[in-house]
RNA sequence: GCCUCUGUAGCUCAGUUGGUAGAGCAGAGGACUGAAAAUCCUCGUGUCGUUGGUUCGAUUCCGACCGGAGGCA
């Protein structure tokens, strides 16, 4: 049976000693195909938990093989949540993922089980563990269209220059050809009239909402992930990847949205219209998720308190179910 | 058997009128606070096929040998 230990004791930033009641709740994170999906059943299995997906593809309908999506058999009964919750159309956010998968972590808390975080989307997991409040500024798209917009013609130089004039602080730290930050610097500024580095400084003061105990899924080695990776690419094309496109752009799914930036699935679309074979499809495919995993890697490896499982050739789940029954005891669940 | 072309980074190739070499791709490292499966930054030493010769000096020129491609018999 699940307990939440103890209640540690935060200190806010006026130096004041609050306590503060942080939840224990587990993670299983890793690079894609690494088997975090199979060890989060086991672990929910013996430590009576649930699941909750911390995939920012897996939120989606209809978009099943290609996000490699656990199948109803493979929960084994086991509730899982945040998969699901969108439409392909909907342009999902870490936002709208804090405050929706929070209410899930709650809700297990609240039936005295042990929440489980499963997945590969390093901010997903990062923001939910710190309960960082991303505000209600520009709800609509508008305002980002338009300084995307006028990114496009003005350039980089121009409007990271129209940033340095109210934030230089986080203008130093972009370059000009990263537009999605330089866009979303000058949106939260012009909707919120709060800088960027404003509200980075302010949620970092906030102490975590959830004492999480963390479990990392890897290889040993790395060219055995990457034949995992290649091997599970191929037998999302045999199990009709290509169908499940063809079927979401049918139903009026746009190109350009969100879900369909996920590997797999524009480049599918890709082969679809016909500017490449299905086979160069897969091989692009093979090669951006490889790249992934090696940005998740990238992700991952900079956080202290990581259990990592390292695999040899393939994932041993009895030893993986040990060794994470045992970490997350020695970090006070019990 | 003879002739021609060819052998340079994991792959495809460039180059040095003789002073030990550089692109693309692949790959590696890093950043990341409302697109995150997104977005962005940085990184190129390799017996220049082997072995003799010419030369102060050869990957570059010459010979032989070993691979590969094509042609003629």
């Amino acid at each position: 049976m699940i307990r939440i230990a103890n209640t540690p004791r935060y200190k806010t930033d006026g130096g004041e000693s609050m306590e503060i009641f942080a939840p224990k709740i587990a993670v299983i994170t890793g690079p894609t195909a690494t088997g975090k999906t199979a060890l989060g059943v086991a672990l929910a299995k013996e430590l009576d938990g649930e699941i909750v997906s911390a995939d920012s593809m897996q939120v989606y309908r209809r978009m099943d093989i290609g996000t490699a999506k656990v199948t109803p058999e493979e929960m084994q009964g086991v509730p899982h949540h945040m998969l699901d919750v969108a439409e392909p159309i909907d342009n999902y956010s870490v936002a709208r993922y804090v405050k929706e998968a929070d209410l899930c972590v709650q809700d297990i808390l609240r039936r005295g089980k042990l929440p489980i975080i499963v997945g590969g989307t390093g901010l997903y997991i990062d923001s939910l563990i710190a309960g960082r409040d991303f505000g209600e500024a520009s709800s609509d798209d508008s305002l980002r269209l338009e300084l995307s917009a006028r990114y496009d013609t003005l350039g980089g130089e121009k409007m990271l220059e129209e940033l340095r004039a109210f934030d230089p602080e986080r203008a130093k730290k972009l370059y000009p050809s990263d537009k999605n930050r330089i866009v979303r610097a000058l949106e939260v500024y012009y909707a919120s009239g709060k800088t960027i580095t404003e509200h980075d400084d302010e949620t970092r003061k906030l102490p975590p909402r959830y004492d999480a105990a963390e479990i990392a899924l890897s290889f040993e080695d790395r060219a055995d992930l990457y034949a995992r990776i290649d091997k599970r690419a191929e037998l999302m094309a045999d199990s009709g990847l290509f169908d499940e496109v063809r079927a979401l752009l049918k139903s009026g799914v746009p190109e350009k949205c969100t879900a369909m930036q996920a590997i797999g699935y524009k480049e599918a679309a890709m082969a679809l219209r016909g500017e490449i074979s299905e086979n160069e499809a897969l091989e692009i495919i093979k090669r951006e998720s490889r790249r992934y995993a090696k940005r998740q890697l990238t992700w991952l490896r900079r956080k202290e308190n990581l259990g990592w499982i390292l695999w040899k050739t393939a994932p041993d789940f009895d030893f993986g179910r040990q060794f994470s029954t045992n970490y997350l005891l020695s970090h006070g669940l019990k």
